[in-house]
DNA sequence: AGTCACGATGCAACCAGTTGCAACAATGCG
DNA sequence: CGCATTGTTGCAACTGGTTGCATCGTGACT
């Protein structure tokens, strides 16, 4: 599922910038992966475009970068359910926040927006006295073409 | 916070033994540690725990087992929103599945059930057509006590 | 009780992600 | 423009979790 390009080119790297983050070399390469990829990337797979561009850089650098980027609010970590392994999926974040959906079978991630999402939210928020700062949720099962 | 003790002494062995699964002194050790516990517990503590009474478990006997339970549907796995490492807790599967948060200040577990949560379950079963094994939310941000 | 098939175990080696630390380089200031 | 500050990098070593494989022991059948 290809993810909207609704940012400008660059907006991560201005984005941070402004904030007083300091811009190298391996750090624009790995945000401008991030900002401009059609679909949900690991960690490894940022990694080897990055050192397309940048052959010296660390897989260390990646991670900090990533946490970074966390940090700030600017993506999100997905688990989508430990489909394979341990590793974790990255997104730029959008406006709304989506439930995630992955197939045990076939592996396909859906995303779903929904306004229960949103309320539920509001409810941990205003029930729980709980202020949210991340919210993830994440289904597994069976998607209409696997399905028995 | 302390998990309800709603099952009987032995449920997990009893039930994983009535779906032919075989019962070995490691996995009785296991499956009593998970059954009595009174709070979400890592792999590391429940190894700690099993070698008091087999000493020889090793811990990839504790995550098989985790992960045997978890295909039986009997208990969750959580993440805490990657609080400490990349750990996981487990707690044993209770009727209605609810909301974890996680204050990313104080550390301090929080659970919630909502019908909004059952509801947008629901709909995702019905509008995606996708059948659910598993459902997690988890959500990082600051609880009352914590915020500024 | 004795035998046996096959599932479960422990070990070693591996993958994903994190941390401590010394060397390095992006920015701000003269 | 050159320099100092301070945040960033790469390396090595580590933690948490998984996998392949030879050995072991459960539970079924006799």
């Amino acid at each position: 599922m290809p993810l909207p390009h609704t940012e400008a080119p660059g907006y991560l790297v201005s984005n941070l910038a402004s904030r007083g983050v300091r811009m190298t070399r391996q750090r624009r390469a790995i945000l401008g992966i991030i900002e401009t990829a059609s679909h949900h990337l690991d960690a490894a797979q940022i990694l080897r475009k990055a050192q397309k561009q940048e052959p010296e850089v660390d897989r260390v650098t990646i991670y900090r970068t990533l946490s970074l980027l966390k940090r700030h609010g600017l993506i999100d970590e997905l688990d989508l359910m430990h489909l394979q392994g341990e590793k974790h999926f990255y997104e730029r974040k959008t406006p709304r926040e989506h439930v995630h959906m992955t197939c045990l079978r076939c592996g396909r991630v859906t995303e779903f927006e929904s306004r229960l999402f949103d309320g539920l939210k509001k409810q941990v928020q205003k029930e729980c006295r709980f202020q949210i700062a991340v919210a993830r949720m994440e289904i597994g099962g069976y998607c209409s073409s696997c399905r028995a």
